[in-house]
RNA sequence: AGGAGCGUAGCUCAGGGGGAGAGCACUUGCUUGACACGCAAGGGGUCGGGAGUUCAAAUCUCCCCGUUCCUACCA
């Protein structure tokens, strides 16, 4: 009465949003650094600035806040901080692409307005993709919130930077590095992608110096043929071991380049000659070093042919070169052939340029020392990569590293702290901005004009976030984080790097446990893309099914390991779960709407089978689900939590609850109220973390509760003592005999209206006393008028039957019973029977099975055999009575 | 080329040496005192194939078949 009465179905747009601002108004998720209880970590893996929420990101949420809102109630200290990352290239392209459309450039607008225009942009954008995780429910403490460019990590980038090049482990020079010619700068060898290509392959004749001889090499980049400066065969191929040492004249450019020998080269591909540009190629870049050789570039940085080009050629695109190089072989009939190819061509993963491999002068970060670091915490166990199988890729990964490319020649992002002095040349890495040179004193220093990789501020992320290079107090309680959970996809981009970047500052892994999630699919099985179309919106879900439903949803099917597919069906049949809490809910308030009587659980549970048995099952439910969670095993803890409240507590609790909640005894009806209170408070709570929103609306419908904002409430308490084999065993043949009853109704077609008698030979008093005194309660749920049990009871002489246990059901039908269906559903449960007692059988019969299998095995074995052989004497019995029926008729 | 995973009911998947499970779908019957986003009853599987280890294999080992992904890349 005084509870106000709940809509029919649950509408979660309503309640989503009133609950957002409670916790953020109520400060739930902000933890005091100096408060009490263990830490528990988390930074968030920063998204991408200018991102919109995915499924990977919807899923990634919400195992995090699984984790945080349960160690919460085990009384954590938890900290979950949030933030995005500036996205360097991403972010650049975004806001030069709504300059294009005023028709202006970043040139135009010159570099420090264009920063200023970026920040505006982020200001009016950059909360987008935090907005939609506010929006899943995510308990982070939004009063941390960080950002990459902010002050206080620009501080620590710049901190990092300066130290590492005082160790020598950053350092500039003249390497190869993948080039973006539309993007206009350098790229991580992970930030290129590989994909096939069809292409063609050249043969090109070189005559060999002082000869009328050629030796031909196979290429797909003609054009790169302006920067040769080699050619390269194996030292072992007898075709051209007479070469080895000569010059050849390479065509078009008239350049005397060597012929070389090195076992890099493979025999078998195309002609077993390599034409080296070492200026153009990864591999001949290496080549050329170890051969002394000259990289000469011949395109610039738009991909442009450039001066060290014979004239004719200069200011073609790449493209275009690439055609005029062919004629032009073509011409002087030194094009041998042209064959189709399908090859691997490397792409900007921005935007899927074809990365152009470039000679430029580049800062770089020397990963070797660092790596064998990161390698070495994971080895003796101070970080466990979850689940085990990814070890090995990281492993492998940092057994291969290269140095990593950090220099960016964009405008958005952290400036590289050096500077040339223009007077003397001196190269100056420093914490502040230097007015003078400190080897001439001149002041006309010159900032490299270059910004630092996203990646390189995101690797310091566990630790900068905190507050470092200052020695916090959240520095200090909360380093290392607990856990980081995160898609495989970037355990190289992202989690190696941070264990390299924490391990070097803090001495210290940056987390205990690296979680690898599931990657969401479509329903075929295809990764969720864009240009596929196949992605399904979370936001969209959210809307049309709640929240909850779709976080029930992820946490179902995040098994560790496994991948998901997902389709849309899934979450509608999830919604149905967060209703049926909902209904089960209203059902409660009908009776329990002004509170339950002050007694214990432990009392209550004395009141009835049902009582003890749901009590019992719902300690058992507590110690999984805490298991399941603790074990990163998150579809586990759904599934023990759907089966509880669905089939337990619902289809048969609050079924066997109604008979003491509407009956006469106060007593009774006192203590039902309590455990179908104390249920589902409980069951609420361990939902909470999976999903919060409709948890707490409901709770703060319930009566009777201390702490109104179930977020704070702790994890329910535990009561071994409760758990009762015996109540959950006697409540098991209870069931039988319900079911049995209905069974026979189904299968004799008997109309659900119709009241029955039912009969039960039971083995023993024992048996029968329990069921007698849930005599009203079978009655109820097998809709019975009369029902009697005990070891005195005969078979009636028309009547229905069934084994239900080890005990014989009998339905008496004053209607004729029709027996061949009768003897049919007996004779198949008889063949079933039978089936598994042979089994048993065998085993028992086995001599060895008996001596070597453990004596509980044995005993179980024993008990079931005893137990399927009184139930096949029973169907033996009641298909002899039947069939003497049928001959008396 | 190297590495990892997966193959269990029509579908999506748990499980992981001693009873083949769940959800959805399906069949049948239901205005049963919260719920048709529901209730009740039911059908359905040589756990990809083969060999081995074991008293015992869906589970461990090896081989094969199919499938997905990752890393590297040969010009």
């Amino acid at each position: 009465m005084t509870s106000e009465a709940l809509s029919k179905g649950y509408e979660p747009a309503d309640v989503e949003a009133r609950w957002i601002a409670y916790w953020q108004d109520e400060k739930t998720f902000t933890p005091d650094p100096d408060g009490p209880g263990e830490p528990y970590s988390i930074v968030i893996p920063p998204p991408n600035v200018t991102g919109a929420l995915h499924m990977g990101h919807a899923l990634n949420i919400t195992i995090q806040d699984i984790l945080c809102r349960y160690h919460r109630q085990k009384g954590r200290k938890v900290l979950w901080i949030p933030g995005t990352d500036h996205a360097g290239i991403a972010t650049q392209n975004v806001v030069e692409r709504s300059l294009a459309a005023e028709g202006s450039s970043r040139e135009a607008l010159g570099r420090e307005a264009f920063i200023e225009r970026v920040w505006k942009w982020r200001e009016e954008y950059g909360g987008k993709i935090l907005n939609q995780i506010r929006r899943l429910g995510a308990s982070v403490d939004w009063s941390r919130e960080r950002f990459t460019m902010d002050e206080g990590l620009s501080k620590a980038v710049r901190e990092v930077f300066v130290r590492l090049y005082d160790e020598g482990l950053i350092y500039r020079g003249d390497y190869i590095i993948n080039w973006c010619p539309r993007c206009h700068t350098a790229l991580a060898d992970l930030e290129v992608e590989y994909a096939p290509h069809i292409g063609k392959l050249y043969h090109i004749r070189y005559p060999v110096e002082g000869t009328d001889q050629f030796v031909t090499v196979v290429t797909t980049r003609p054009e790169t043929l302006l920067g040769d400066t080699a050619v390269a065969v194996h030292p072992d191929d007898e075709r051209y071991r007479e070469f080895v040492g000569k010059y050849v004249i390479l065509p078009l450019v008239g350049r005397r380049i060597p012929i070389i020998a090195d076992a890099y080269v493979e025999r078998e591909f195309g002609t077993g000659c390599l034409k080296v540009t070492p200026a153009h190629d990864m591999n001949d870049f290496e080549l050329g070093r170890k051969h002394g050789l000259e990289a000469i570039a011949v395109q610039d940085e738009a991909g442009r042919i450039n001066d060290n080009a014979p004239e004719k050629y200069r200011g073609m695109d790449r493209t275009v070169a690439r055609k005029a190089v062919v004629e032009d072989l073509k011409e002087l009939t030194l094009l041998d052939d042209i064959r189709d190819y399908e090859h691997n061509v490397g792409e900007c993963y921005r935007c899927r340029t074809v990365i152009e491999p470039f000679v430029s002068k580049q800062w770089f970060v020397k990963t070797k020392p660092l790596a064998l670091a990161a390698r070495a915490a994971v080895e003796d166990g101070r970080t466990a990569i979850l689940p085990d199988q990814w070890t090995k890729t990281y492993y492998d990964w940092l057994d291969n590293i290269r140095d990593w490319c950090i220099s960016r020649q964009i405008w958005w992002g952290h400036r590289i702290p050096a500077w040339t002095c223009q007077a003397c040349g001196e190269l100056i890495v420093s914490r502040e901005n230097p007015t003078v040179c400190p080897a001439c004193g001149g002041d006309q220093l010159e900032q490299d004009p270059d910004v630092l990789d996203t990646w390189f501020s995101s690797a310091l992320w566990p630790f900068s976030t905190f507050g470092w290079p200052d020695n916090t107090k959240e520095l200090k309680t909360f380093y290392p984080t607990t856990v980081l959970s995160t898609a495989f996809d970037i355990l190289f981009f992202w989690v190696a790097r941070m264990m390299m970047m924490g391990l070097h500052f803090m001495g210290e892994v940056p987390f205990k446990h690296v979680y690898i999630h599931a990657l969401v699919r479509d329903a075929e099985g295809r990764k969720m893309s864009k240009s596929l179309g196949n992605g399904i919106d979370p936001l969209a879900m959210m809307e049309r099914y709640g929240t909850d439903a779709l976080r029930f949803t992820l946490c179902a099917f995040a098994a560790m390991g496994r991948d998901i597919k997902l389709a849309e069906e899934r979450i509608e049949g999830y919604r149905h779960f967060i209703n049926k809490l909902w209904n089960a809910t209203r059902f409660a308030l009908m009776h329990v709407g002004e509170g339950a009587p002050d007694i214990s659980p432990a009392e209550a549970a004395k009141a009835g089978l049902c009582h003890a048995m749901i009590l019992s099952r719902l300690e058992r439910l507590k110690i999984t689900v805490s298991g399941a969670i603790e074990g990163y095993q998150f579809n586990e803890a759904a599934q023990e939590l759907y089966g509880f409240f669905w089939r337990e507590f619902c289809d048969w609790y609050l079924e066997m609850a109604k008979v003491d909640l509407g009956g006469d005894d106060e007593t009774k009806k006192g203590a039902a109220k309590r455990v179908l209170l104390t249920v589902l408070t409980e069951t609420l709570t361990l939902m909470h973390p999976i999903i919060p929103f409709v948890t707490q609306e409901i709770w703060s419908k319930l009566p009777g509760i201390g702490e109104p904002n179930l977020a704070k409430v702790p994890f329910p308490p535990l009561r071994p003592e409760l758990i009762s084999d015996a109540a959950e065993a006697d409540m098991e043949l209870l069931r039988a005999i319900v079911v049995g009853v209905r069974n026979i109704r189904a299968e004799l077609n008997i109309n659900p209206g119709v009241r029955l008698t039912a009969l039960v030979h039971t083995e023993s008093s024992a048996q029968a006393a329990s069921l007698t005194e849930n005599a009203a309660m079978i009655s109820f749920l097998a809709k019975l008028e009369n029902f009697q049990a005990g070891p005195e009871v005969v078979a009636p002489k028309a009547s229905a039957s069934a084994a239900a246990g080890s005990c014989a059901l009998y339905v008496p039908l004053s209607g004729a019973v029709d027996f061949d269906v009768e003897y049919l559903r007996l004779s198949k449960e008889e063949v079933k029977t039978v089936k598994e007692l042979t089994v048993v059988e065998k085993k028992l019969g086995n001599e060895d099975f008996v001596s070597r299998a453990p004596a509980e095995v044995v005993a179980k074995e024993q008990e079931k055999q005893g137990a399927l052989g009184e139930r096949l004497a029973r169907l033996r019995e009641l298909k002899d009575r039947i069939k003497k029926l049928m001959a008396d008729e």
